[in-house]
DNA sequence: AAAAAAGTGTTTATAATATAAACAGTATAT
DNA sequence: ATATACTGTTTATATTATAAACACTTTTTT
């Protein structure tokens, strides 16, 4: 409501201290002695080891025995390990954002946006174990927003069907991040890509999927399908590229409706 | 490939011990005295336990003291706890299916499948913690899988294609039964709804993003739209049904336009 | 009937976790 | 000169999954 201008404390002082931090808003020190860290150093201490020894891996003691230091000493800096989870998630959301593109190439727009984000769950396979605990409102998940928003600028929604399309859009990407960093998290951990899409339990569950229980799943395990045996014909990458096609098509067809309704709106 | 009938002790040597004990596949102790619990008595503590205080209150120690025993007992039933959330969930997963509809309510299908999946998330808000190591291979998941492909059984798709728009629709039940647990888990975890949704951090928000460095987003900031200042325009519960709606036009184009090139290639 | 085998639930032990409290030392403001 | 604010460290705590060894109990084999 209020268009106040507000100071940066007290903007500090509404945000939970972890945003708080990411968007620089702690003021230095003003006495004591010098800092021999810092928040930065510590975060990027922290992404590195998530990112060769996933998240669990992350300690305070792990963080700080790699900076020499002692675990105690991070708290000097950072409240709790949720603000610096917090911190990590929003530092690897700094990605390279693409130029825009006109107005009528949304689809390709949109595209580039999804897969920009799956890119982070390549990257870094922790990105979705970090849990959720409101909409963005770190400066780099927020840039992330704003890149979703572009294709939809200036296309003639109000301002709710925007964020609900990014909604969907972002939600589809995050799915599809997971889904694949789950792939990846059980190859490296020895099982092979075969034992996650269910090969090697083909012949299992050929006797287990009876055609009285399951019958619509059942022809489907019986052709291979299911545990996908054609590896050609079914691929992860195939079924994100399809679902995101569908979405774009339902995208569309609001559009063309809406519109179509707009001009008869008018036309009253 | 192969057709084989594979005894009981064959098929469970195939699946992981989880899934082999949630098919039912242990075969009972010959000698010994007589046992005092059960796996079933085992996962439904257990669930009553992550239900009442989320699942990191599930440990083996709590179960175990709640049925009246020690934690290391637990281990004659169930080898690891891995195992135990695996039972846990394919246990929750065991919800009422709906009477199949006549196939020109495909929607309406499709709409109740995605709706019930998103109540597992509702009754049972640990569901999306526990980790995904590859594709469903449990009984209760399987039978969902099969209520997923009910729809689509006599549609002119393929296998694959119908696995696509499966994984398609249960993704997004995934990503926002999720959503709806991080918003129930936020208000019970003491911050409101409002919080979640950043209403809370309106004021904040306004100071910090600016049209220079975030100028898609800066106007829905401004107007309220993106902290959801309009509470009856801007619900979960209307994200959830757009999102669905757009999927469902998707998928019916797909289907038209499937139909019609079938029809063209069969006049070549 | 005797002995071996298999299985029961329990006790004890281990390494690792986030972070609270108290500490001696250091830089700045009054 | 002295009070104040801050530094990094040491010490301590409760909790976790599960391995190993234990004394009993039931069934199978000899």
């Amino acid at each position: 409501m209020s268009h106040d201008d507000l100071t940066p404390e007290e903007v500090a002082k509404i945000l939970p201290p972890g945003a708080a931090l990411g968007w620089g808003l702690a003021k230095p020190p003003q006495r004591g002695p010098k800092r021999e860290m810092s928040i930065d150093l510590i975060v990027k201490k922290a992404v590195e080891i998530a990112d060769k020894d996933g998240l669990p891996s992350v300690s305070m003691n792990r963080i700080a025995s790699a900076l020499g230091f002692t675990a105690m000493s991070l708290y000097r800096y950072i409240p709790s390990k949720d603000d610096l989870l917090i911190l990590m998630q929003d530092a690897i959301s700094d990605v390279p954002i693409p130029a825009e593109r006109p107005p009528q190439e949304w689809r390709e727009s949109m595209r580039e946006y999804v897969m920009g984000t799956v890119g982070i769950f390549r990257e870094h396979p922790w990105y979705g174990d970090i849990p959720i605990l409101g909409i963005p409102i770190t400066p780099n998940n927020l840039r992330i927003v704003d890149w979703a928003l572009q294709s939809l600028r200036d296309m003639p929604l109000n301002d709710y069907e925007k964020m609900s399309i990014v909604l969907l859009l972002s939600g589809y990407a995050r799915t599809y991040g997971m889904l694949q960093r789950d792939i990846d998290r059980a190859v490296q951990a020895g099982s092979s890509e075969e034992e996650f899409s269910g090969l090697n339990y083909s012949a299992a569950l050929r006797n287990l999927i009876k055609p009285e229980q399951y019958p619509n799943l059942h022809p489907i395990v019986m052709s291979g399908a299911y545990t996908g045996e054609n590896e050609d014909e079914n691929t992860v990458g195939n079924d994100l590229d399809f679902g995101l096609e569908r979405i774009l098509d339902g995208i569309e067809q609001f559009l063309i409706r809406k519109t179509t309704s707009d001009a008869t709106e008018h036309h009253k």
